[in-house]
DNA sequence: TCTTTATGGTCTATGGACCGAACCATATAC
DNA sequence: GTATATGGTTCGGTCCATAGACCATAAAGA
């Protein structure tokens, strides 16, 4: 399962800066960018767990790529546990319900071995993301207001985790789109992406979903009332409590694996 | 020449986010990739018109990857007037003089089709130098400020136009590895390269580089002495600077070409 | 119940990209 | 004048992706 958590997203984002050509080129194969592609669009709830994806033969057109290398996309993803395929008519490629490893077992195999990268990417996050919010709040116009109003109500009116997940991106994404800068909206989106893929598994208490929810309602309002410096200083507070959780979280998993070494 | 500007580096940064599925997968050759990583060495100064790129044996083996693979590569950079190839011993790869096109010519042919997508890279990087300056100011250590001096000093020392943009290149690079962040890092240096790629024959007078200069050393000040609203404040006005010249220069060659229209 | 249809599953032939390795050609250093 | 460091060329092999045809299966619909 790990190895399609491994997509280089932001590798040109991060990557190192020492010798820029003294690191290997590598050919990112059709199949490669193709599960990356799907695994993103489930991330940032295109897809949902039980739903299919497009058949075959549509992907293909639409990915512009022979249905072979769909198939090996597909057949990777179906090695990995991320989807079913089903034969016949109304069959398809589901989506799994439990296509996330817990928690611990993801921080474990994933998260710690490159803190460090995480670290950098957070810290990004909460530096970036405040003066999004700002510049939507200065920008927005009368659609972006329709469209956060609507994200926000999906987001109130969801009830389970998924439907969260999935309404919490829609939120996020309608701020960054009222910049009204694609640059800032793909930076957005790609830096959540990768967040949400890598703590999909958030712990997500209910205290918790509370005061995100509430957060989500001051930014939409800081937003809407076009009030640039509270907009910023919620987004701060707002993606700091998403950095917090995280901490605690691999804190506490970092114990447990302490624990078990002493075994 | 112009199919060497297309390298897409910051595509992942500012692709249309409307369907995700809905783009064709493009497999990124070997021999693309290497292009883009040579032009870009030579736009952050790592090689210099007149000197010679790495011969080919050795780029095959920094690189990971076949000979035939890097002839395939430097075959596009000669075709494109880029670089020069000489036989013999001491022979190589020279990256010429001028390959960078005329102002007019590069933004006619360039810069004036793409025109939004550059407008939306200035207007984030207004936006997101003055944080990455800041947090410079607020991050920066000893060695920073040393590395800071450093290209300063270069910076004014450099006589040419060539040495004027590598050091240049320098300043705002020690910047942002003040932050301590690699995402800042690369991000900074991603935007850096494709304006400077874009813009290599920016519209330098006197005047103007008097200005940057004094600028320069005010935003290192700034940064030395760890003030991160004037770092914010005089990046600002920097970065407004050059789209301010860029705005200007595209403008009068948008006039040209309305005149040689009307003939 | 039978037929149709929408899906995944399998096979084959073809072209292209990249590799590895050897060898050729040339200009300079010694 | 010979050795050497460079680019220039060629050949056979492997893997990847394409295109298209056909098979298998399960559900919808007559």
């Amino acid at each position: 399962m790990s190895e399609i958590f491994d997509a280089p997203l932001l590798n040109e984002l991060q990557r190192d800066n020492t010798d820029p050509l003294a690191r290997p080129i590598v050919v990112r194969n059709a199949p490669e960018q193709i599960v990356e592609r799907l695994v993103t669009a489930v991330a940032l709830g295109v897809y949902v767990p039980g739903q299919a994806l497009p058949p075959e033969r549509e992907l293909a057109s639409l990915l512009g790529v022979s249905r072979a290398t769909v198939r090996e996309a597909l057949r990777r993803m179906t090695e990995s546990g991320f989807i079913e395929q089903r034969r016949g008519r109304n069959g398809g490629s589901f989506v799994l319900e439990n296509w996330r490893p817990s928690s611990a077992d993801l921080i474990r195999r994933h998260l710690l071995p490159n803190w460090d990268r995480f670290e950098a990417l957070f810290d990004a996050r909460q530096l970036l993301e405040p003066v999004i919010a700002a510049t939507a709040a200065l920008r927005r116009n009368e659609d972006d207001v329709a469209a956060l109003s609507q994200a926000l109500e999906d987001y109130h009116a969801a009830t389970d985790r998924e439907e969260s997940r999935v309404a919490d991106e829609r939120v996020h994404r309608a701020i960054a789109e009222s910049t009204h800068n694609s640059v800032l909206v793909g930076l957005s989106a790609q830096i959540r992406t990768r967040i949400s893929l890598d703590l999909g598994a958030e712990p997500y208490t209910p205290e918790i979903r509370r005061v995100a929810a509430e957060q989500h309602g001051l930014l939409a309002d800081a937003v809407i009332a076009q009030d640039p410096e509270r907009a910023s200083t919620i987004a701060l507070e707002h993606f700091g409590l998403t950095e917090k959780l995280v901490r605690d979280l691999v804190a506490r998993v970092q114990e447990l694996a302490t624990l078990e070494t002493d075994e």
